[in-house]
DNA sequence: TTTTAATCAGACAATATTATCTGATTATAA
DNA sequence: TTATAATCAGATAATATTGTCTGATTAAAA
């Protein structure tokens, strides 16, 4: 299970990253990056079909088509695609369900969460994919085969 | 969509903790509890199960019978009832979705990602039933009818 | 001009999550 | 002891998310 982003969004930041590694304005097939990442290539597609859509990457098609960065990955935050596939959801909800508090009387959890709401928020705003480039390389050069079998955890 | 809990999770946490405000040991039918928090009542009845097999709350089987907190609300956590419904996957995964990524070279994510996870992780623990009850008591109260109207953020 | 290789659109299928139904079991109270 | 009101267990249904298929369209290259 996807923990806060729904499965679409981080293939579509995985997906996103790749196309920023090959560098702007290079053209890649879907089948390319779906090897790659080992995300179905159907699915995939989808998602950068919706992201084409939305002008945060290109396409182009017939033979010798693909997808691209449509603009420098200093100018795309993790943000705009979170935002793209997931829209603002997370940014207003309360995280106990409740759906008709205020906040006005806040409960303990309330101060925490909507400061760690916003840190995250800050944080995909300020990352830029041109910041990712060279830490994530790696691991994308390494996916390969794989994907499938080893897992380690982000935290530490 | 829920955003970090699963429903079920979430209805979990509002229904124990509508059990904390009835005080411990007083036995609620479910009907009751469905009713007012307008959650579906055969579901939060499963969930309410649930968290019996897992020793969080207790149940009374029979004419009379319902739920009710089995211990003090000073020592439940809301990372008892968390853990017992959604287990311990998001402290534990890449954001990212990268399933194969050690954490060795951060990507910048990585670093921010893993403060608010244990930022997460030490509410959730910190937070134990009996400091809601006052402060939620006030919305679990005016709950009833409204429930699918309003919607509003707790973000600020 | 025809073949080829790609996106794209829309329908379809599989799976996971959320919700409902049926009936058995249990315990209280009449 | 019988009627009642509850949990509980397991099957089923509805919905949302994830994944697949088919074929149309597009553009490059043979
Ligand atoms: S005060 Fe508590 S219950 Fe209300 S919106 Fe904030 S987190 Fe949710
Ligand atoms: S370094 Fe980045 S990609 Fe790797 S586990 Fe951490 S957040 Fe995920």
């Amino acid at each position: 299970m996807a923990i806060i982003f729904s499965k679409k969004c981080e293939y579509g930041i995985q997906g996103v990253l790749y196309l920023a590694l090959k560098g702007i304005g290079t053209v890649t097939p879907v089948e390319e990056i779906a090897e790659h990442l080992q995300i179905p290539r159907e699915f995939i597609s989808k998602i950068l079909q919706e992201l084409t859509s939305k002008k945060i990457i290109g396409s182009k098609k017939g033979k010798n088509g693909g997808f691209f960065l449509a603009k420098s990955p200093a100018k795309i935050k993790l943000y705009d695609i979170v935002i793209a596939i997931d829209g603002d959801a997370i940014f207003g909800q309360c995280v106990l369900g409740f759906p008709n508090c205020s906040g006005d009387y806040p409960c303990p959890v309330h101060d925490n969460w909507s400061k760690l709401i916003k840190e995250t928020y800050a944080m995909l705003n300020a990352q830029t994919l041109d910041q990712f480039k060279d830490k994530v390389s790696l691991k994308i050069q390494n996916l390969g085969a794989k994907k499938k079998n080893v897992k380690v955890r982000p935290a530490n």
